[in-house]
DNA sequence: TATGAATGAGTGTTCATTCAT
DNA sequence: CATGAATGAACACTCATTCAT
């Protein structure tokens, strides 16, 4: 997941060129044990000495890679931007059609909160007022993405007489992707995950996978031509 | 808004006597200023005396209201969690039914996001990871209220058979109180505002009525008998 | 014990009118909790609005009674050295010669010590370098009068030839009182009592008073004429 | 005296490692400054930013050397006491027997007392009851060296014969280390300056060694076999 | 006179960042 | 380059004392 080389081309890079040139057992630990401590206290409450020292890296090392602790955050925050961006790309490419692109959106939502729950914490962290002025400073914003993905496949659902004509498209785009992140934020922070368990019970909560395919349904009626 | 006398009866309440002895000016202007502050920078990275000192009062008078600086964020959003249930209890009062209901909690959604902005972008950081810790110290939990409050209007629609029979009143709730959320959200910080706009171009993001009367009959669509 | 009127007559007092005009009870309280507060955290670490709170004095009554914090300890303290001062008489007059007076003196030294631990601890403290300031406005010194007793029974003792010719009194009455002194000490604070421990085994620190005898026959072979 | 090398192999040290490598200088200046200021105010008094200014390190160095207020007050005790207990068994080592023992310490208290005043203030300071929660902190009790010493050279007299044969070894121990412990503090804080000046009289406090060598020959009139 | 709310300088401690080695 | 000791502004919180009521 975090290979560097990945973002190496990427032009607005958080990082110092001196950070491709360590080993990446070195990039790696220091990922892990970032987002370790990110996720865990916030960006504010994060000390990066600390960082530094669990992840075996002098703090001079640490400010030799990234200029400041803003931007050590912001590069884990973009590497995990790019691996999401991936999993939307592979996910629009395999989808049939809107129907199927919203289903597997749902169910990539609760697999990669699952999956990387730290780094979907630091995202919570990211829509947060006080760190507004970071976001603005991320360019590979994942919305212009996703918007895009509903673009297409709403056109092309269009084309092929799937949907209600009477459909406004980006009020339904937002819709669709407003359950998506609540429902990628349910599986991440604890606050999220008790408000699902107080709606759904301890029964469907953990029925979680009948409860999805629900939504689903729901939300195929709601856009599908009658 | 900010009248201490609200709260007086509540049991768990993160202020101490001497709050309530003080004149009423000067706590509107600590919460005022407290809010500012909170909203801005988020809780860890505010400063304690910077409010005291911008409210013009002593530090040594903010730690006779309040025990500690997490006591008087919580205080602050304890507030805000009683306002906003006043708004859900009238509204439930006065909703029809469970389309009703949700008409009007899309509104006061943007409503209130665009009243107390402030506010609910403390609500926003209080989601996160690292205020989860703080989140359980609040027992009176939105999420318990609104349960409830969709739990009733379903059962009612049911009852008259407004509603698809074949529902999952529970996943449902979860889905509608998820969209308001969102879009509560999408009013109170940069960062979901920004995500809006993307979502909705400027024409719609300008014409947010009717964006909202949209969202509204989708809504209406996927829940009611056909 | 804590009989203000004891005091009235005294040219230096620390305490304001004031404090005459309340009750005993009163008096009584607050002397106690001062004694309980200073004792277990020092001069310094001891917090006056504390006291007042757990007397259920009001601080600006505090205040009405004593002009500084640095005056209520040293009330405490005059106090406690009054009573002391009455029990030294009480000996030295009840004393037939110097070989009773230091038996009656190490005696009441552990007597006094068990009997009031926290005065004891307070005293400890203000032998302190640090409160050497404080130490000098008290004018009775506990070591005038004790001087003085052991002065004139070793007057006695060698007009009655019941000591060795050869006494240098004053190094003599120096090493008695300094035993009696850390005797004392010796069941005042938990160093101390751990000290004594450590020199004398279990089974002497359970069987003091044998031991006692011991330090006082010791004595004798020492002062007396062989 | 206080050379950090001295204590390395020491198994409950009070500081970091990070102590051991600044400059001998720097820990020299840091630890006059320290004594200084602890000796002077006391423990609780003493401010620790004050120190760190005095002594030309920035407080941040302060914190990278010792864990807290607490740990770099332990540090200069436990050094004090390293430097107490080489004397004391130099003492012994060198000592013939008990009355030569007891001779060389009461010098040796006097000594110790004149040559480091500060350091005696603070131990006085940490037999304080507000202060024992320290005192257990540090292992190597001085008492527990002494008492050893005592039991040794007693053990040893009663060998040769030189002792009174219904001697009670551990009330003499803990009566002859009463006396040093005394004689010692006499030298150490203004308090006890002043109680020996009242018992002695000018003319004899200035001519300390001839009342020492006095209580020396009461000792051992008290503990020779007549 | 009694009250206790208010004051604000001061405290122990943290941490992003620098820089000599 | 890498290291990690050093920096010092900043922070949450305390407490002796004052003073309006």
């Amino acid at each position: 997941m975090f290979d560097i080389d990945a973002t190496e081309n990427n032009e607005n890079r958080f990082y110092k060129d001196t950070f491709t040139k360590t080993s990446a057992d070195r990039r790696k630990k220091l990922w892990d044990v970032a987002i370790d401590e990110f996720s865990a206290k916030g960006y504010s409450a994060t000390n990066i000495n600390d960082i530094a020292r669990k992840a075996g890296v002098s703090i001079g090392a640490m400010y030799s890679y990234f200029a400041s602790k803003e931007d050590l955050f912001l590069t884990i925050v973009e590497q995990g931007y790019l691996l999401l961006e991936m999993i939307l790309k592979n996910m629009a490419e395999e989808s049939e059609d809107i129907f199927d692109f919203f289903r597997r959106a749902l169910l990539a939502s609760r697999e990669y909160a699952l999956k990387y729950p730290k780094l979907n914490q630091i995202y919570l962290d990211l829509t947060t007022q006080s760190l507004s002025s970071m976001s603005v400073r991320l360019s590979n914003k994942m919305e212009a993405v996703t918007t895009q993905h509903y673009r297409n496949f709403f056109a092309q659902a269009k084309e092929k007489g799937l949907v209600r004509s009477d459909l406004d498209e980006r009020a339904m785009s937002f819709l669709l992707d407003s359950i998506c992140v609540m429902y990628q934020f349910s599986f991440s922070s604890e606050y999220y995950k008790e408000r699902m368990k107080l709606f759904l019970g301890d029964e469907e909560y953990n029925d979680i996978e009948t409860v999805e395919s629900h939504l689903q349904a729901y939300i195929h009626t709601m856009i599908a031509k009658s």
